[in-house]
DNA sequence: ACTGTTTGCCAACGCTCGTTGACCAACGTA
DNA sequence: TACGTTGGTCAACGAGCGTTGGCAAACAGT
């Protein structure tokens, strides 16, 4: 599987990617990834099959092949994923905790990319990799910036994406039915200590 | 899809039921069992496949068909599951926290089902309803323990699942290396407060 | 207008899956 | 010994999947 934690250059034919000028195809491109972006979040890996992708883009499952080589290199087209968390470091040490949670919230709110990356990365030994990438390369290093102990920075950034994993886990994946009702300023008046704290509190 | 959540009558052709002695098949099934919780817990729903399953447990795949009617009927057979929460009102509320994290912990790190369940809960709309149902059956009612407050019980349900969830998400499923690394009496010290909070303390 | 490239559809391939029904062997009872 | 029941195998089915290659139309450069 190809790694799609890091953009790397996709294995379509089109011969020379020509930044100056768009392509015609560049809208069902798009369209092809919107339906695939769908389908995974709504359905996993297995389950959202490229006719049915093709199907939501009006255009022929050959289509998807000529454009990403095979379903894995849609898939790590679909879901190259930036979460783009926030400079932790610049703002009031306190306020780290509910920053970090208001900010996952609206992340994932928007994004239904991020929906479709964890159930991915539930269901298959690929997928975690994937989301075990996107820790290594977009987590660890905002948290090296808040708890500047080296020996704790993985144990905190750990901590921290479990509880905020699962808060998504609950809420937008199994979509328990009290996670889902929970308005967003209360979670963060819950969450938000609970994450300060295994950011910057001393260990117990 | 038949409700797992309830050890309802399985829809085996065998003609009755009869407890007294046992059948000769019964090593059979319990085979059968076994290695479908270990191929759904690891390779998820639909990467499980019934001839998988049936070459590990070294019988024909018509014979799963046969003892369990479908590849569903599998499921549901395979994931009875009852999380065995205890009594959290016969303890000190100080420690239900870290009684409960515990408890939690022992129960993943010595059952496969629970990783099954939660790899097919976050892989299918019908595996969200089964963790749903275990929710709201086994864990509510125990929660309506610690939070008399019949208003907030739900809430603090919710956030207390998010947050183990969460730990078994980046631990047994995602595998996160620091999540993995992590002690378990670390894990307790620093889950401990947190779970406690949520289900004790008073709306912040 | 001619020609090569891009964009797209169509039909099919090979494969694996869940599932079925026919058939066989071992056993328990009369 | 005969026979119904139970435990198990074998071969095949129909369907759906990812994937491929060929061909038609639209376009662009000359």
């Amino acid at each position: 599987m190809p790694d799609s934690t890091s953009p790397s250059s996709p294995p379509t034919p089109v011969p020379a990617p020509s930044p100056s000028h768009a392509r015609r195809s560049d809208a069902t491109r798009a369209a092809i990834l919107d339906s695939a972006r769908e389908r995974f979040a709504a359905d996993g890996y297995e389950r959202a099959t490229i006719r049915a992708i093709a199907r939501d883009a009006k255009i022929d499952p050959s289509m998807v092949m000529r454009y990403f080589g095979s379903k894995e290199g849609l898939f790590a087209a679909a879901v190259a994923v930036d979460i783009r968390l926030p400079d932790l470091g610049t703002l009031p040490r306190q306020e780290v905790g509910r920053v970090l949670v208001a900010h996952f919230l609206d992340q994932w709110e928007g994004n239904e990319v991020l929906t479709a990356l964890l159930r991915v990365g539930a269901g298959s030994q690929a997928g975690a990799e994937r989301m075990q990438g996107v820790f290594r390369d977009q987590v660890m290093p905002v948290a090296r910036r808040v708890c500047p102990d080296p020996e704790q920075t993985a144990t905190r950034a750990a901590l921290t994406a479990a509880q905020l994993l699962g808060l998504a886990l609950t809420r937008y994946v199994l979509r328990l039915p009290p996670a889902v009702a929970l308005p967003r300023e209360e979670i963060v008046a819950w969450l938000g200590p609970t994450v300060q704290r295994y950011l910057t509190a001393p260990h117990p």
